[in-house]
RNA sequence: CGGGGUAUAGCGCAGUCUGGUAGCGCACCUGCUUUGGGAGCAGGGUGUCGGGAGUUCAAAUCUCUCUACCCCGACCA
């Protein structure tokens, strides 16, 4: 590449309109340009980092077993309305009409145009398991794209789709997809975790998300130091495991005019907001229904509305409600005679001479014991796990950090086959619904990704496997210089016939414009040549945050073959 | 969808309150000089002041309206 020929418009200014690191980064090195919201035209240095990314991810799926296809972004409607998803996605799937008054959509995601595609195609569970992939362009109208390319609405994505028989099959093809992005993610040198997720609409079963640690993530990752026990804070699940100590003193009713929270409560009594509940009204499809939580701990949500007798979305109940069916006001309610279902959260449930609300207004109990003064009905979790939490698999106390959510694998079970009627003879002869996965990689936004990991001290660091190329060739003044430009253009050429990748700026510029943009871009390695050092027959020769060293062109050209060589 | 903000040259911004005929820095174009870390001098404005309507002798500026973009939230995963 040459930087006479090709579209680089670097920024000197960081724009106005760019908020986190990738988005500023790609705009100012030339990656990318915004056309309207949510949608970019990928530049040639961009488009080379894509390309890198796509490749990486081609050859270890089809290592894997995976097949690539191309599948069509314009879709008829009827094959959404067969798996009964034209209805349910909402506006986020683009639709439109062709000249016919035909309806259409631009895809979000490929679930029906696959599996019509395997129910006609694939005619023996001789053909099984069925593992397909592509790498596409998605749109997805969301609500708020941000960050640049990290959350757009068109943007590139790898989705596949396995088709099996029976469960013993899917699994394998499940782990060889799980162990296959891991190899993508490491090769292309990025820090991640693969953290047990809620599958959400997609399905009921197995789910696992695979995030990019950064900064700037926009999930909550709780983990354990000692295991690969991984979990998004929304669903990882909380556990105790104290045994809940025996009462040591009799219950007591405390006067406690104008306070109403838990931090309230405690500093009055002189207690850790830990020994206090508070108990949480929410609608429920028979009435209200009570949540009691640790009153140092957060109720979650989702955990919440999936408890039988809770109405989803979970909703509380408002205030005037709340006093007509339970007679009791905010800031005073407690589990004791309530007179509704009540879930105790487990950490809850084992406490032992707490304090909570009397349902009197102005009056709390402390020392209040489970069993002795109020029944423990049911014990659950719901509530958002904290950092020092013991993990779920008993290894250790849960840390947090945040990650970027590049992939999604999931078990869809027969939930397409079912609907949209893909099914196959199983040896009896059986017609049965295939068994499917679904294999979710955003390829955009891992380049943002990669970005957001790899920029540090005012710069970026692109790993080798992905740079938009090996090696940055500034030519000091080469327009004036014929031996510069006689050196610099022969030292490219060679590059280009020993498979180097080169981004060469032959433009005439002065050598600062030319160092300032090399700085920014970020390839792993910088060759100089200006008249000062071709007068002792060297070149410049610089790895990222490295020393300079003066080395002949031949050597110059050897050391970045065998860079090339050890990153592949 | 709710709240807040912005929209003036390729980029960053001033001018808007108080109406008077378009401005700064960088970039860009021409010439000369310069040439190892974002050059200097001289010349050049490249603009639908987001669009539309209105008020006015006169609108970037005031009014109404539409649109786009950014931030926060809700939503989605």
């Amino acid at each position: 590449m040459r930087a006479s020929h090709i579209l680089v418009p670097t920024l000197r200014e960081t724009p106005a309109d760019a908020e986190i690191t990738s988005h500023i980064y790609m705009l100012r090195a030339g990656l990318i340009r915004q056309l309207a919201k949510g949608l970019y035209t990928w530049l040639p240095l961009g488009l080379a980092v894509l390309r890198k990314v796509e490749n990486i991810i081609r050859e270890e799926l089809n290592n894997a077993g995976a097949m690539e296809v191309l599948m069509p972004v314009v879709q008829p409607a009827e094959l959404w309305k067969e798996s009964g998803r034209w209805d349910v996605m909402g506006p986020e799937m683009l639709r439109m009409k062709d000249r016919h008054d035909r309806d259409y959509c631009l895809s979000p995601t490929h679930e029906e145009v696959v599996t019509d595609l395997v129910r006609n195609v694939v005619v023996s569970y001789k053909q099984l398991p069925c593992n397909i992939y592509q790498i596409n362009t998605k749109f997805r109208d969301e609500i708020r794209p941000r960050f640049g390319v990290m959350r757009a609405r068109e943007f590139v994505m790898k989705d596949g789709y396995s088709f099996h028989l029976e469960e013993e099959t899917f699994e394998e093809t499940y782990r060889a997809m799980f162990n296959a992005y891991g190899s993508i993610l490491s090769r292309i040198g990025l820090e991640y975790r693969a953290v047990e997720a809620d599958p959400g609409s997609m399905g009921d079963g197995e789910s696992h998300e695979f995030h990019v640690l950064a900064e700037s993530g926009e999930d909550a990752l709780a983990f354990s130091p000692n295991s690969d026990y991984a979990a998004n804070v929304e669903s990882a699940e909380a556990i105790s495991t104290i045994d809940r100590p025996l009462p040591t003193a009799e219950i007591e009713k405390i006067s406690t005019p104008g306070i109403l929270t838990i931090e309230a409560v405690s500093d009055f009594l002189g207690i850790a907001p830990s020994r206090t509940v508070k108990t949480l009204i929410v609608e429920g499809s028979k009435g209200p229904v009570a949540l009691v939580v640790r009153g140092d701990h957060t109720l979650n949500e989702a955990k919440a509305s999936r408890l039988p007798l809770v109405k989803s979305p979970l909703t509380f109940l408002k205030e005037e409600a709340l006093l007509r069916d339970t007679g009791v006001t905010k800031g005073s309610i407690g589990p004791i005679q309530l007179g509704i279902p009540i879930f105790v959260d487990h950490s809850a449930s084992n406490l032992a001479d707490f304090t909570c609300g009397a349902n009197e207004a102005g009056f709390h109990f402390s020392n209040v014991n489970w069993g002795r003064d109020v029944d423990l009905t049911e014990s659950v979790d719901i509530r958002n796990v904290q950092e020092g939490d013991l993990a779920a698999d008993g290894s250790g106390l849960l840390e947090f950090k945040r990650g970027i959510e590049v992939g999604h694998i999931f078990k869809l079970g027969t939930k397409y086959s079912d609907s949209m009627g893909a099914t196959i003879q199983d040896r009896s002869g059986k017609n049965t619904p295939f068994v499917m996965g679904c294999y979710g990689l955003g390829v955009t936004r891992i380049v943002a990704a990669i970005v957001e990991q790899h920029y540090r001290d005012e710069t970026m660091h692109w790993p080798i496997q992905v740079a938009p190329a090996l090696v940055h060739l500034v030519a000091v003044n080469n327009v004036k210089s014929e031996q510069v430009r006689e050196a610099a253009f022969s030292l490219y050429s060679r590059c280009l016939d020993s498979g180097i990748e080169i981004y060469f700026d032959d433009r005439d510029e002065r050598p600062g414009v030319k160092f300032a943009d090399a700085d920014l871009v970020g390839l792993p390695y910088r060759i100089t040549i200006g008249e000062r050092t071709l007068a002792n027959g060297v070149v410049e020769f610089q790895s990222a945050g490295k020393e300079i060293e003066f080395l002949t062109a031949d050597e110059a050209i050897q050391k970045l073959i065998n860079a090339n060589e050890g990153s592949s």
